[in-house]
DNA sequence: TAGTTCACG
DNA sequence: ACGTACGTGAACTAC
């Protein structure tokens, strides 16, 4: 098929508008990058998050809609014909942050060096800007593109207008077109005005009519067509308390749709030639990001500066040699070593390179037989010779496998840069380095990934990297350890992290020893029984059928057997446990899933998963995550040694293959009692809690006491107890009335009254959830009792949700992470301590809050006099802490 | 690669 | 009116 284009339309590109809202975006742009607030500071001090995240987003947009017209729309001051309406418009709204103020001209100083035209209208906001001249760019036939991070703006779409609204940060957007809009609210453009004047809107601050909500209204415009339509025939609705808000609010309904729509006749006084995108003025813009310190937006310029190039230039390097080694040793200053692997699992992966930066001297090689040299060798174990790197962990672990010993870190750039944010993804030393505005590829952009990943073929390629890899660790030394005591988080790294990571590094490097002929064993029972349960639910279910699938065992259950519909998932039915044990007494293939089910987990995880990992020295060499989780714990992959079974001791039978070097030997282990709790009862101060954990009190026993009013814990049955350790639990996670209704299985109501008698009698408690929930919101993080930081931007959220999930992470993190401190420091005392006792013992494994270790049975007695002490006296708090210990032959016994 | 499920604290 | 417990990792299926 042919299509005729006429020739005039062939050849002149449609012309498009594009229009910003530049209020919202920057105030989204600047929160997208709050945690990094106090990094992108220019030269003069001024913040540079928003404007960094505002040009970021412009560059996507440009490129992806390569516009002919541009404006970005600004408010023009507090006072507009809305306030004059209802003077109480955005009446609540907080003000803008001083930090975000400042940037705010320096926003329309570079948008008109990018070629942009900003405008302000006196009495109007944004949104009317945008609205009159989408509306003159669509009468002249232009294609018109909003963008903007408020969603009521979504009112202005046409077939020619379409809105994008930023979600999550601003470089993505969700596109609405009339379409889109209908899918997603199931009403027209036009009815949202509408819409917002029947809910109201709490961050604009006007009411709308009671009790009525987005799905209230949109059900009703989905009947009536308009407001005005809706009360025309408000008077034929049966009675009802809708009805009645309805009526009594019909002013407020009208005055709030007035203020929701956007006037497209403002007398904006430009004309559309006014708007032509012009593209930067390189000259001007140049300067500018010089005077913002943006060498990430001068790189993609192309330009030379001499900033610029003495950081992306190769770097001059000498060979890693006997000489370079005598020259090293010598040298009193701190010196960085890169000791690159290549590989998933540093374990068994190979060290591909060296390089050592030394006194502005950078050398490398990849030769590695340097690692013989004893010189070389003596400086890498002397813990006097100060030396910076990324991942001392992993460095350690791996010069540990070619025979060095590694020591002497004082600056460890992983470490830091976890402590000083959580947030983001900080296992790879490029992606901190582009964080900070420094040019480094990260491990994926220099070696490939997937089956194009390799290592160069030139060496010189290679070597550069990792000398450019020391290099950025000495540029961000200063900057970074500044902001550390700045902090307040100097001792937390200094004395924890740090130490811990060679802790970490010591237990790696032993691992633990596993039985292989046990898990095989185990393996072959499983395989046997599973294929037996497998052929019952066959027969009962009249065909064959892929079990482990969660879609085919549905359509058995709920199509072919009929079974209820408790609960869907976004695919289709659920299938998972809570809604299993509910459907038990329909029908007796239900339980012979569940038994599947959980034999099938414990063989393909754990029996059969965990051989894979056993090395040829029987034992299994974890990796702890010490920069991973955003509360401070640690966590461990290849294998996960964390979440052994234990609950079900056909699961917990898996840890008898876990078992100590030789047979004189034992497994022992050590655990601390409720720490959560107790870190809750400190740092909230409640006294009843206090009291309770000083007489040492059964914890859930007595809250049942206190929650139900009884006089004494004798009367505490033991659904109380239960219902009290329900509820202790979700205290610490932040607790929500339908949370605990579905964990405990009681009315949403009844849990309510849970959480209300229990903050009645724990006041303290009350007050800290209120008091933490208050400083994230003033601060944008929460910290635990070692200054750990989590950032929560998600606080300031306007949606619900999020901003819920955000309150409830405020409140867990301190509690979660203080507990995480504490037993970090219990590990690093404990090593210390058994070195000075010259003790044999191991220390193997972490599992949150205990430690599993291999000892000689004749230091068993020591041990569990002296681990508990260790333990316990880790941090001082208002309240003592407890611990439990227990040894035997394996894991299973040590419990 | 996303979604579901389930193992642990 | 909204739709939920906090923090993880791994196996498996199905797109």
């Amino acid at each position: 098929m042919v299509n005729f284009i006429p020739m005039g339309e062939k050849m002149t590109k449609n012309k498009k508008l594009l229009l910003i809202d530049g209020n919202s975006v920057s105030f989204r742009a600047f929160f997208a990058m709050h945690n990094v607030l106090d990094k992108f500071v220019s030269g003069d001090g001024i913040h540079t998050n928003a404007l960094y995240a505002f040009n970021n987003m412009l560059d996507i947009i440009l490129k992806d809609e390569d516009p002919t017209h541009a404006l970005v729309a600004f408010d023009a001051g507090k006072t507009t014909f809305r306030t004059e309406m209802f003077s109480d418009y955005k009446g609540t709204r907080a003000k803008t942050p001083p930090e975000l103020m400042e940037q705010l001209p320096l926003i329309q100083e570079m948008l008109n060096l990018r070629g942009i035209k900003t405008y302000q209208l006196k009495n109007y906001e944004a949104d009317d800007i945008i609205g009159t001249m989408s509306r003159k760019g669509q009468s002249e036939g232009m294609d018109v593109t909003i963008i903007t991070g408020d969603r009521d703006l979504t009112q202005l779409t046409t077939d020619k207008v379409t809105v994008r609204v930023n979600v999550k940060g601003v470089t993505e957007t969700e596109a609405y077109t009339p379409e889109h809009v209908k899918e997603k609210l199931g009403i027209t453009p036009e009815q949202i005005i509408d819409m917002k004047g029947l809910m109201g809107d709490t961050s604009d601050h006007y009411p709308g009519v009671e009790k009525v909500g987005e799905k209230t209204a949109i059900k009703l415009l989905n009947e009536y067509g308009s407001m005005e339509g809706l009360y025309e025939h408000v008077d034929e609705m049966r009675k009802s308390k809708l009805k009645e808000h309805l009526i009594n609010d019909k002013d407020q309904a009208l005055l709030s749709k007035k203020l929701a729509t956007i006037n497209c006749d403002a007398p904006v006084e430009l004309k559309l030639g006014e708007l032509e995108y012009r593209g930067d003025n390189q000259e001007q813009l140049i300067k500018f990001y010089q005077r913002m310190d943006f060498k990430s937006f001068l790189e993609k310029m192309d330009v030379d500066t001499e900033e610029v190039k003495e950081e992306m230039a190769d770097i001059k390097f000498s060979e890693l040699n006997s000489d370079a080694v005598d020259k090293i040793v010598n040298v009193d200053k701190p010196q960085t070593v890169i000791v690159e692997s290549f590989g998933e699992n540093y374990h068994i992966s190979p060290i591909i390179g060296l390089a050592i930066e030394s006194d502005k001297e950078y050398y490398s090689t990849t030769d590695i037989s340097i690692l013989e040299n004893d010189k070389l060798k003596a400086w890498l174990a002397d813990d006097s010779k100060e030396k910076y790197v990324f991942d001392n962990k992993k460095t350690v672990a791996l010069l540990n496998r070619y025979g060095c010993e590694f020591a002497g870190v004082s600056f460890d750039m992983l470490l830091v840069s976890y402590l000083l944010d959580t947030n983001d993804n900080k296992t790879d030393i490029g992606l901190v380095a582009q964080n900070y505005g420094h040019n480094l590829p990260n491990e994926e952009e220099f070696y490939g990934k997937g089956v194009k990943k390799a290592v160069p073929d030139d060496d010189q390629v290679l070597m550069n990297f990792i000398c450019q890899k020391a290099h950025i660790i000495n540029v961000l030394h200063d900057t970074m350890m500044a902001e550390l005591k700045k902090n307040d988080q100097d001792s937390l790294y200094d004395e924890i992290e740090l130490p811990l990571s060679n802790v970490l590094a010591s237990m790696e490097i032993k691992g633990v020893k596993v039985d292989a002929s046990r898990l095989k064993e185990m393996q072959n029972d499983f395989a046997g029984r599973l294929s037996d349960i497998e052929k019952q639910i066959y027969e009962e279910a009249g065909e064959e059928f892929n079990i482990n699938s969660p879609k085919q065992l549905g359509v058995i259950l709920f199509e072919k057997l009929k079974l209820p519909v408790i609960k869907k998932t976004k695919t289709g039915y659920s299938t998972a446990v809570d809604v299993l044990e509910k459907l038990k007494s329909k029908s007796p293939v239900v339980q012979k899933i569940l038994d599947y089910r959980q034999i099938s987990k414990i063989n393909s995880t754990y029996a059969v998963g965990l051989q894979k990992f056993i090395q040829p020295d029987n034992r299994i060499h974890t990796i702890y995550q010490q920069t991973l989780t955003q509360t401070g714990r640690l966590s461990s992959i290849e294998p996960n040694l964390q979440n052994i079974p234990i609950r079900i001791d056909e699961g917990r039978q898996i840890r008898k293959a876990f078992v100590p070097q030789s047979e004189d030997w034992e497994m022992f282990s050590a655990d601390y009692s409720q720490v959560e709790l107790r870190v809750l009862a400190h740092i909230s101060g409640d006294e009843n809690m206090q009291e309770a954990f000083k007489e040492d009190y059964d914890i859930h026993a007595h809250t049942a006491m206190r929650i139900f009013g009884l006089d004494s814990t004798d009367e505490v049955t033991p659904d109380m107890r239960r219902k009290a350790k329900a509820t202790n639990f979700g205290i610490v996670y932040g607790i929500s009335d339908y949370g605990l209704s579905q964990n405990i299985g009681i009315t949403r109501k009844e849990a309510a009254q849970f959480i209300d008698s229990y903050f009645e009698q724990y006041p303290g408690v009350k007050k800290y959830m209120d008091d933490i929930v208050k400083f994230a919101r003033e601060n944008g993080y929460v910290e635990t009792i070692m200054h750990r930081r989590r950032y929560l931007p998600d606080i300031h959220s306007k949606n619900f949700n999020i901003r819920n999930f955000a309150q409830r992470t405020a409140m867990n993190t301190p509690i979660q992470g203080s507990a995480a401190d504490i037993i970090k420091v219990a590990m690093i005392n404990m090593q210390k301590k058994l070195k000075e006792e010259n003790l044999k013992t191991n220390l193997l494994l972490q599992v949150h809050d205990e430690m599993i270790f291999e000892a000689p049975k004749s230091e068993i007695p020591i041990l569990e006099k002296l681990v508990p002490s260790v333990m316990d006296s880790a941090v001082k708090l208002d309240v003592p802490l407890k611990v439990g210990s227990a040894h035997g032959y394996s894991w299973y016994e040590a419990k």
